[in-house]
DNA sequence: TGTAGTTTTTGATGTACATCAAAAGTATTT
DNA sequence: AAATACTTTTGATGTACATCAAAAACTACA
């Protein structure tokens, strides 16, 4: 098994060697380029992803056909559009890659099959959820709620040091849901 | 077993008599009088509760000590910080009853072990946290993100036609993130 | 190295909402 | 029914951000 993979399932919760075999005959490795659309609204997401190296971000496009940017990974993240991937709906983010990136696939239908395998997949399942979803998002709302556009935009740089060189002003301030020439202000003092 | 719990577990997910037998016999029948504090900021969620009838709000503590609603729950809900009963951390969202209430409680033990103990109750938690968590959870971030205040007030009453006659404008108001000023104001067809 | 395309910055103006203050309405207690 | 407390409304003013327009600074590639 590939020992980027392999990490990456561990770190989320222990799976014992056995089905760690079985797993890695339906991860898939994949490699696309700058600017590829991963999952385009209104279609299922019909995959799981782990990036193992990369840069992704999720948007929704409004009734005016502007894109809002909602969500990044990078590098050792999951994507997916979680109500689209547990529901099989159409979903209404798309995920585009901003760098070349390198990502592990499963299908929708080889991980229901695990989960309804083994007991073991369904924790471990359970812990991906609970570690990289509810924590994360929770937090996400807090900070729309709570937080000025300032404070959002220090948080973001806490938790991505390096953000400003992989992502472009324009999508960063899409992200914290102000415009571009706000964050140009932001950042040179004057807010 | 209560009927009226019973109805909720099935709702979510289906489950084999022998397991839903197993599960009534953790869960716990309580009534609280209105006001009462459910779960204080700072301690751990030890508890999942199905509200069999009654009403709740969820909110946060501000730095400057105000309080700021940040989610509802009513008849036949869920309700728990998930990301302090998942981690058992303390909880920065307390849990208040808006209402004279009934529920129905479970101890993060005995739940964590029926998870440890049974595959199938695995399942139907994944298929709990989807369908009450995720989903909703989405929809309330993009509502934050791309509503005006006046759009955010029209699709909660879409959701609970019936909110304004339970609860106070002061709580829908900070539910919404804006002022009583403004709820009212909006309500007056004055904005 | 120049020219076109993109991203970022700067300035002027507009607006959705907040804040502050007070009045009006409703419910609760005596 | 009067007194008290709480909730909702109204009005005046303030502000954090958006919008619009254009200049400036990068980036790419012919």
């Amino acid at each position: 098994m590939n020992p980027a993979l392999k990490s990456i399932l561990l770190y989320i919760h222990p799976l014992p060697e056995s089905i760690l075999e079985e797993i890695d005959l339906y991860f898939q490795e994949q490699t696309f380029p700058k600017n590829h659309l991963l999952l385009k609204e209104g279609r299922p997401c019909q995959y799981l992803w782990f990036m193992e190296k990369g840069a992704a971000r999720y948007f929704h496009t409004t009734e005016e056909g502007k894109e809002a940017n909602v969500w990044f990974s990078f590098d050792r993240d999951i994507l997916a559009s979680a109500p689209s991937f547990a529901n099989q709906s159409p979903t209404h983010e798309s995920i585009q890659l901003m760098e070349d990136s390198t990502l592990f696939a499963i299908s929708f239908h080889d991980f229901h099959r695990l989960l309804q395998k083994h007991h073991t997949f369904a924790l471990w399942y359970i812990k991906l959820i609970e570690k990289f979803y509810i924590t994360q998002i929770e937090d996400r709302i807090g900070d729309l709620q709570f937080l000025s556009a300032k404070q959002r935009y220090e948080k973001l740089l806490l938790l991505f040091p390096d953000i400003s060189n992989r992502v472009s002003l324009g999508h960063i301030a899409s992200y914290l849901n102000i415009t571009q020439e706000t964050l140009s202000r932001i950042r040179a003092g004057k807010m």
